[in-house]
DNA sequence: CACCGCTTATGACACTCGTCATAGTAGCGC
DNA sequence: GCGCTACTATGACGAGTGTCATAAGCGGTG
């Protein structure tokens, strides 16, 4: 897609993110993430003195700031903007992805969360602040479309757990069924409360 | 708790669903699991001729059919059976645990998915089997309580998928709060739609 | 006793992993 | 040229992995 502009830095937590999000975080090797980015073995322990967690734990930080990225991105795409508009190209992004290439990848976070959240506090810390970087712009966003201060948060979490366990099923089943129904059955709600 | 009374085979396959939803499939090991299961090594390769695949599969497997068994159980304890008193059950069992032990355990079918979905097809359809055998009894129990026949099954769906991403970010974040968002925002609608 | 299944025991193999130590190279200021 | 920094290259180490081969114990039945 792009061209390998960015340094080699960027690169290996791009690629770790990418490694992570289809096959955790055990299963991703340093070795492997250099390969995948083309990088040489020999910068993974000049640019990550800290290690794999460090790697890892930046390539989770990326991922938050990207899917927060993503909230202003999606609401200046539609049409008429509505909390269920903003929930569907959320899902969308995911549907179209698994449509394309296939259901091997899911989300970066969560996979960190699953295989790390036990064993690694500061890759949990990273974890929870990626979704904090999602949650609060996506806040911030329902609160634009008329959803009252008090429920905008609450809502962004509830879009969230819902998206993320719906990419789950979607994984195991290779269906984006889980996606739409997410989208259809959730959506009233979530215009309804920008009425209220 | 319980006495060793199942044999040392139920006794692994349950053991590899617990360290599977702490660490993640590939961090944990076979011998791990035979020494959790205070089980002799020698009998991984008898009871389980195609290894670690085969074991993770049926600890999958075993969870998704505890979980579908819940269900019964959690309607049959409910004072006034609802919807959302349905749901608000089946998360207070995350929250009741997470308050006890600590926030190191997630479920063990996300865990397999999110680890073996892009790598082992096998694992991944046991996945998607425990799911179904999670959903199907949650749609029963739904449409036994008034959802009608057409909005049983996507709510069924819409349960889980919120409830496993609220298990998500209640793990990361280690705190219970998105598990009670999810009861509370979910609640009136799954509630609305069996009075429709 | 022998015989025979079901289990268990144990050691080895061929990896892969993350990490480290050490050396090397490229580029730049001077 | 020298010196310095940033980056890369490469090999090794110890630990851990899943899997296999082989042999032993064990509790019955004939």
């Amino acid at each position: 897609m792009t061209e390998a502009r960015p340094g080699p830095r960027e690169r290996m937590v791009f690629s770790a993110a990418q490694l992570i999000r289809r096959q955790g975080v055990a299963a991703t090797g340093m070795r492997e993430v250099a390969a995948h980015a083309g990088a040489p073995r020999g910068s993974l322990q000049h640019y990550f003195p800290g290690g794999k967690e460090q790697l890892v734990n930046e390539a989770v930080q990326w991922a938050g700031r990207y899917a927060g990225k993503r909230i202003a991105r999606f609401l200046a795409g539609l049409d008429e903007p509505t909390p269920s508009g903003l929930f569907a190209a959320m899902a969308a992004q995911w549907t179209d992805e698994y449509a394309a290439d296939g259901f091997a990848a899911g989300c970066p976070v969560a996979a960190a969360t699953v295989d790390c959240a036990a064993s690694a506090d500061a890759t949990r810390r990273a974890a929870a602040a990626a979704f904090t970087a999602w949650r609060a712009p996506l806040a911030a966003a329902l609160a634009d479309l008329g959803v009252p201060p008090g429920r905008a948060e609450p809502l962004a979490t509830l879009m969230i757990s819902t998206l993320e366990g719906a990419i789950l099923l979607a994984r195991a089943e290779r269906d984006t069924g889980p996606l739409t129904t997410a989208v259809r059955e959730l959506g009233p709600l979530l215009d309804a409360a920008a009425r209220s």
